[in-house]
DNA sequence: CTAGCTTGTTGACGGTGTCAACATACACTT
DNA sequence: AAGTGTATGTTGACACCGTCAACAAGCTAG
C-alpha cells in the first residue's frame, strides 16, 4: 500500500515523474531536468513532486537507481543463454555493458558521475552498484575455476576490470577518444587484453 | 596586451577568478562556485567577472584547462628523471596519473566529467586532454620499438590503457570501490595487467 | 588635458529549489 | 451514508542563481 502505484488525483505521479525525468535525461541531459519542468510537462503544479520525493536530488537518485536495474537487467539476460566458456562469458559482458553506456549516455553519466548522487550514501545506489559489480566477480570466480586465470582476489581482478570498461565508455561518452575510432572494436581489444593480461603463463626469466 | 596580467582596479581580477575558483572546486565542489559568491569572496560586484569571462561555463573550462596543464606537467616531470625502461615509465605514469587525480578529486571531475564543458568543442580543452595522450602514445610506440608488447595501433593500445587508468580514478573518487581496497595496489595491479596483456607471446594451439 | 578603451557597479529580469499554508480527493470507520 | 483523517496537489513566497543593459570610474594614449 505504501509503495505500490494507486490512482488519487494524478493516476501514478510518482511512475510518472520517474519515466519523464529519464526522457528529459536522455533526451536533454541531466541539466535540463527541473522539477517545475516536470511539472509542466505532467500537467501539475511545480510542489507537486515534493508529494513523492523529498527533493530533487531524490528524483534523480531514483532515476540512477532505475538506470542500475535496466543495466544489470540486460547484462543478466546477455549472460545466462546456454552454456558459454568463461572467457565469451566475460567478453560479452563488457560489450554489453559498453554498449548500454553508449547508448544511454546522459544516464549512464548520471548513474556514475553525478557527485552529488553518490557523494550521500544513498542505500538504494549502493546496492543496485554492487548488483552489478557482483555479477562482475563471479564470472572471474568461474573463470578462475576453469584455470584459464590467475588465482588471485577475484574482487580486485573484477575491479580492474570494470574500470576497463567504465573508463572506456566514460571517454567514449565524454568525446575524449577520437570519433573515427571504433567503440566496438576498442571494447574487444579491452576484453582481450585484460584476460590476456590475467591468463596464466610460465616463468621466462628471474 | 590583450592577455597578459595588468592592474587595473582590482590587480589581476582575472587570476584571482581561476584561482578563487580552484580552490572552491577542491574545497567544496564544482556545484558550489558561483559567480556571484565569487564577487564576493574577491570583494568585486557580482558582474565583474564577466568582464574576464564570457559566461559562467567559460570560467569552468578556464579552471579545467589549467587543471590538465597541472597534470600534464606532472606527468612529465615524472617521466623526464633519467634512463627508464618503458615498463616503469608506463608504470610509473599510471601511477602518478591515478594519483592526481585521487588528490583533486573535484578537479579531476570537471576535467574529464562536465558533460557541458566536453560537449561543446573547447579547442582549448581539447588541446590540453590531447597533450597528454599524445604522451601516453609516446610511451606506447617506445614500448614497441624495445620489442616487449605487440605492434598493434600504438594509439588502440593508449585508449586501452587510458580507459583502465582513467575508469580506475573515476570509481575510486566516486566512492564505487570499497574504502577497504587499496588504490596504489588497484593501480599497479592495473597497469601489470595492462602490460601483460599487449606482451607478445608464442602461440599455443589453433 | 582630453578622448577613449578597459574595468567595475547597480538594477533588473527570468529562472531555479524549496517551504508553509491552504485546498481537495479518496479511504476507512461508524 | 456520513463524517473524519490522511494522502495528494496548489498557491504564494523567499532566497538564490546567471546574465544583460545602463551607468560610473580609472587608466592610457595622443
Amino acid at each position: 500500500m505504501t509503495n505500490s502505484a494507486r490512482a488519487y488525483h494524478h493516476g501514478d505521479l510518482r511512475a510518472a515523474l520517474l519515466d519523464e525525468a529519464a526522457a528529459m535525461i536522455t533526451e536533454e541531459g541531466a541539466a535540463s531536468v527541473t522539477m517545475r519542468e516536470l511539472g509542466r510537462r505532467l500537467g501539475v503544479s511545480r510542489a507537486a513532486p515534493y508529494r513523492h520525493f523529498a527533493d530533487k536530488t531524490a528524483l534523480l537518485v531514483a532515476v540512477a537507481a532505475a538506470g542500475f536495474d535496466r543495466l544489470s537487467g540486460r547484462l543478466q539476460t546477455n549472460d545466462g543463454g546456454g552454456p558459454r566458456s568463461s572467457v565469451e562469458r566475460f567478453r560479452r559482458m563488457g560489450e554489453e555493458y559498453v554498449r548500454f553506456a553508449v547508448e544511454n549516455p546522459a544516464h549512464y553519466r548520471l548513474m556514475y558521475g553525478k557527485e552529488a548522487l553518490t557523494r550521500q550514501d544513498r542505500p538504494e545506489l549502493r546496492e543496485a552498484a554492487n548488483a552489478i559489480f557482483d555479477q562482475l566477480v563471479g564470472v572471474f570466480q568461474a573463470h578462475q575455476r576453469s584455470g584459464a586465470i590467475k588465482r588471485q582476489d577475484p574482487r580486485a581482478q573484477a575491479y580492474v576490470a570494470w574500470s576497463a570498461v567504465h573508463g572506456l565508455a566514460s571517454l567514449w561518452i565524454e568525446g575524449q577518444i577520437q570519433a573515427t575510432a571504433d567503440i566496438d572494436g576498442l571494447t574487444r581489444q579491452t576484453t582481450r587484453t585484460l584476460l590476456d593480461g590475467m591468463r596464466v603463463r610460465r616463468r621466462r626469466g628471474a
